[in-house]
DNA sequence: TACCAGGTAAAAA
DNA sequence: TTTTTACATGGT
């Protein structure tokens, strides 16, 4: 059935995050169409006029569906705002459509930025998939991502089996045994997210901004610690990441992600 | 073959 | 208080 989008939508453009670093096992691109686990269901997303078609397309998977191609992002005020930039405007010309994907589940998501720190996405992408094909289920062409409760009962050596550091394997393993409410994260505003998740062993800054950024879509949320996104702003902009930030107000999560796509795919 | 990669905590200075 | 170091796999 069509789930219709917010024009414009470049469905290409916007899912190639989930091609780029390798397979995403959980969030899978098929011959041209993503595919997700969604209670227990697999979820069919592909590509057509007007939206995406989304097969089923229920009340349990339109909110994931949407949540997840990014459709609480609102591009038009961004795109006027960006023609005052000379330095983003012609990025963000190039990429027309582009609706940055949203994680939809937070321990995914936090499971997911533990993986990513300080190594390539590439490499972090092969251990994460070795773990979901350990402790996640296979539905049809996806994957289930690991349930909080599998991850806490597998314990640290099964993470270390698949590839994570001892202490990335502890960050992972503490997460899911701790008493920190991941949906009700959701309902804080921006500082206070920042000081549940940073008060976690293993999750930092950078983990925090991230998760306000793709989980939780926040405007202002500004990776600066981001390595990629210092080098696009170094050398596009020639300031540091953290006087950009500023510069971008109000549109920093979108900017962020428009200036990693267009430094990743730059001509 | 080295070297680096979308961090974080703990040790050392 | 500020600066260094260990971590460890996969691509180039």
């Amino acid at each position: 059935m069509l789930l219709r989008l917010p024009d414009p939508y470049d469905f290409e453009l916007s899912t190639g995050r989930f091609r780029a670093f390798g397979t995403d096992l959980a969030s899978r691109l098929v011959d041209g169409a993503l595919y997700r686990v969604v209670g227990g269901r697999e979820v069919r997303i592909a590509p057509c006029p007007g939206g995406v078609d989304v097969e089923p397309l229920d009340d349990e998977t339109r909110p994931v569906v949407l949540h997840l191609l990014g459709a609480p992002f609102d591009l038009p005020p961004f795109y006027a705002w960006a023609e005052q930039d000379p330095i983003i405007a012609p990025v963000v010309g190039r990429l027309r459509g582009f609706r940055p994907p949203l994680q939809p589940d937070p321990f995914e998501a936090l499971i997911t930025s533990i993986t990513a720190q300080q190594i390539s996405l590439h490499t972090a992408v092969a251990i994460r998939n070795r773990l979901v094909e350990r402790l996640g289920t296979p539905v049809g062409e996806a994957w289930s991502f690991p349930t909080r409760e599998r991850v806490a009962a597998a314990g640290e050596r099964m993470l270390v089996e698949v590839g994570f550091t001892r202490k990335k394997s502890e960050y992972a393993v503490g997460l899911a045994r701790s008493d920190l409410d991941l949906g009700g994260l959701a309902a804080l505003d921006d500082d206070e997210v920042r000081t549940r998740i940073t008060a976690l062993p293993g999750l930092g800054p950078w983990t925090a901004e991230w998760f306000l950024a793709r989980h939780l879509a926040r405007p202002h949320a500004w990776p600066a610690g981001d390595l990629a996104l210092r080098k696009a702003a170094e050398s596009l902009y020639g300031v540091a990441v953290t006087e950009l930030g500023a510069r971008l107000h109000p549109f920093q999560n979108l900017s962020a992600h428009y200036l990693l796509t267009g430094w990743l795919t730059r001509p």
